[in-house]
DNA sequence: AAAAAAT
């Protein structure tokens, strides 16, 4: 068995911490000499590490003149005291070894490539021969507009953002790989959430779809894995101990960001593991006996494996929930309330606990308020910006024209050109068996399309995804299971054939265009059936300047309060803390009182609402 | 009522 490079690092810790150099509680402070120590099985058989495990960035400036939100010496939890109240010795105290040479993380791959196997390049051989048309994929996003993104933390001592990724002392290697996937400056949400996350706080944080809250998460979580200094994980028996947990809704879901966090811990000895079901567990077995700091599930899967005492969760540092409102919503909340509060996971307060979702239900807010301790909110409103670029457009098609009326509008793309391998339309439907029939019924009218969904087996599900991205099959139909967080370059057009009923769905759904700057298109089909949706839905297209069709404000107007489950209240930006709510109704009306010291700071978006989300325009993002 | 998520 294999570990990771958290283990590694923690030997030489003790060797490090025996010079007394080393404030925090790493692993045990007896003093050994180097080397000459005990080496647990699974460690024997490498090459003795004779560098010194002195991090890049060794000790010195943190970039960052606010006194008081440097850097913090990661994994602060455990080797400090806790740094979201008065914190003191910031200076790289806790850090390893004062070797000033300069060593870099990219030095020490962590035992990868010094084993038998090399880490595989997860950019791939291609990572610079790309054509100019994948250069823009990153740098396509409209950097212009995040200057006018309105912002909304709440929370006791809100780290200020940062504007690029220098000021933040992530180290060398990941550094490079930030560089590797093209990232020039950080988006919004990552400005503001990385400082949050590396002072060590606990963080909700509302973001749109499609503004870079994977590496909002996964940055911060990496680096301190790389800074900490953790205690041995236990080894033996057949049960692993990650570090850092990640958690989301979909199988594809976990996939994608398994292989984001991959990049971005390409040669910094992190190691990261994808256990999802449907899937031979065999395979996730072996990935992870072979060591893992990072662990990216399902909620299934992940039971399974706690069950089988195959993983541990007692050593987790971070956790972290993408989709964080759906994976509270009554679905999946008893699972995810097992995961976190039943099984051994560190309880709030002593792991650090992100949430990050698009949406954020008020009913949501007061659940996930149970997982996180005193935590920041964070809402960040109109990135680049998502809603700006999709071109939202409903139609009132009966139920028995869909399909022609589909037809036609796949006939006028074609015309148009906008068809085909760097066109995808992306198709919504309510149900598995709608979506197969639909996508026969396209087939058959010679329209390439595939279908994903949970009735499909995970390698059906996977392959139309690929063939789907890759052009080849430039239809997809799907259902909610495609709804949130999938990362689909080229999605051209998103047409919801049926209405969710809940807007927030819609929200996901629509985001899956319109991505990292790019332009897209949402064509909504709406009948009668739907009228329980028609308020929501004209109140968001109206918030995101989008034409609303008279016939659809006359539904609005007639239907009661409907929407889902969560109306917005007031067409309002709706990223907001529900505490603040809490908090004035108990103040009674207290109205300025900013319990939670409360800071809301916005470019020149709102023109003439000063500091406020109440005016004409706001955005979706709840 | 539907979808998702373990076998």
């Amino acid at each position: 068995m294999r570990s990771s490079w958290a283990d590694s690092v923690t030997n030489s810790a003790a060797d490090t911490a025996a010079a007394g150099s080393s404030a925090n509680n790493g692993a045990g402070s007896t003093s050994r000499p180097a080397r000459t120590s005990y080496v647990p099985p699974h460690l024997r058989n490498r090459p003795p590490s004779s560098e010194p495990p002195a991090p890049a960035h060794s000790g010195t400036s943190v970039s960052n003149d606010r006194p008081g939100y440097g850097v913090p010496p990661s994994g602060n939890r455990w080797g400090g005291p806790r740094s979201d109240l008065g914190r003191s010795g910031f200076g790289g105290g806790g850090r390893l070894g004062g070797g000033g040479g300069g060593s870099g993380w990219n030095n020490r791959a962590g035992g990868w490539d010094r084993g038998k196997e090399r880490e595989a390049n997860p950019f791939g051989d291609d990572v610079d021969a790309e054509p100019a048309f994948n250069e823009q994929e990153n740098t396509g996003i409209n950097f212009d507009a995040y200057e006018d993104i309105p912002v909304e933390t709440s929370g006791e001592n809100v780290p200020p953002p940062v504007n690029t990724f220098a000021e933040i002392d992530l180290g060398e290697a990941l550094n490079q790989n930030i560089k590797r996937c093209k990232y020039v400056k950080p988006t919004p949400v990552q400005r503001h959430a990385i400082p949050i996350s590396l002072a060590g706080r606990d963080l909700m944080a509302c973001a749109q779809t499609g503004s870079g809250k994977t590496a909002a998460f996964c940055f911060p979580i990496i680096s301190g894995i790389m800074n900490g200094q953790f205690a041995q994980r236990p080894h033996g028996a057949r049960t692993v101990y990650p570090l850092a947990l990640i958690l989301s809704p979909t199988r594809e879901l976990s996939c994608q960001i398994h292989e984001e966090a991959r990049k971005f811990s390409y040669q910094t000895g992190v190691r990261v593991v994808v256990a999802y079901g449907g899937a031979p567990i065999n395979q996730q077995l072996r990935d992870l006996e072979r060591g893992v700091d990072i662990l990216v599930a399902t909620p299934g899967r992940l039971v399974d494996l706690l069950e089988r005492a195959r993983v541990s969760l007692q050593m987790i540092r971070y956790l972290a929930l993408d989709e964080a409102d759906r994976m509270l919503d009554m679905g999946f909340e008893p699972q995810i309330r097992k995961i976190v509060e039943q099984m051994d996971m560190p309880p709030r307060g002593v792991r650090q606990t992100m949430l990050f979702s698009a949406t954020f239900p008020k009913e949501i807010q007061r659940l996930a308020s149970d997982f996180l301790s005193n935590y920041i909110f964070l809402a960040v409103g109109r990135v680049g910006s998502s809603t700006d670029l999709i071109v939202q457009r409903v139609e009132f098609v009966l139920e028995s024209d869909k399909r022609s009326h589909l037809m036609d509008l796949l006939h006028a793309q074609r015309a148009n050109g906008t068809h085909g391998k760097q066109a995808l339309t992306l198709v919504f439907v309510e149900t598995k068996k709608g979506a197969d029939s639909l996508e026969h019924w396209l087939c058959m009218n010679g329209f390439p399309a595939t279908t994903i969904h949970g009735d499909r087996t995970q390698q059906e599900r996977e392959q139309a995804l690929r063939s789907f991205k890759s052009g080849n099959t430039p239809i997809l139909v799907a259902t909610d299971v495609a709804a949130r967080g999938l990362d689909i370059p080229h999605v051209a057009h998103v047409v919801n054939f049926d209405l969710p009923n809940d807007i927030d769905d819609y929200v996901h759904r629509i985001g899956r265009t319109g991505r990292a700057g790019k332009t897209g298109l949402a064509t909504a089909f709406f009948n009668e059936n739907n009228s329980s949706l028609a308020r929501a839905l004209s109140e968001l297209m109206q918030e995101a300047n989008q034409e609303v069709p008279a016939w659809l404000s006359r539904y609005a107007a007639r239907s009661s309060y409907g929407g889902g489950r969560n109306r917005r209240t007031g067409g309002r930006f709706g990223g907001r803390d529900f505490r603040r709510d809490a908090a004035a109704a108990f103040s009674r009306g207290g109205g300025g009182t900013d319990y939670y010291g409360g800071n809301i700071s916005s470019g020149g978006a709102y023109g003439s609402n000063p500091g406020g989300y109440g005016g004409a325009y706001t955005s979706a993002w709840d």
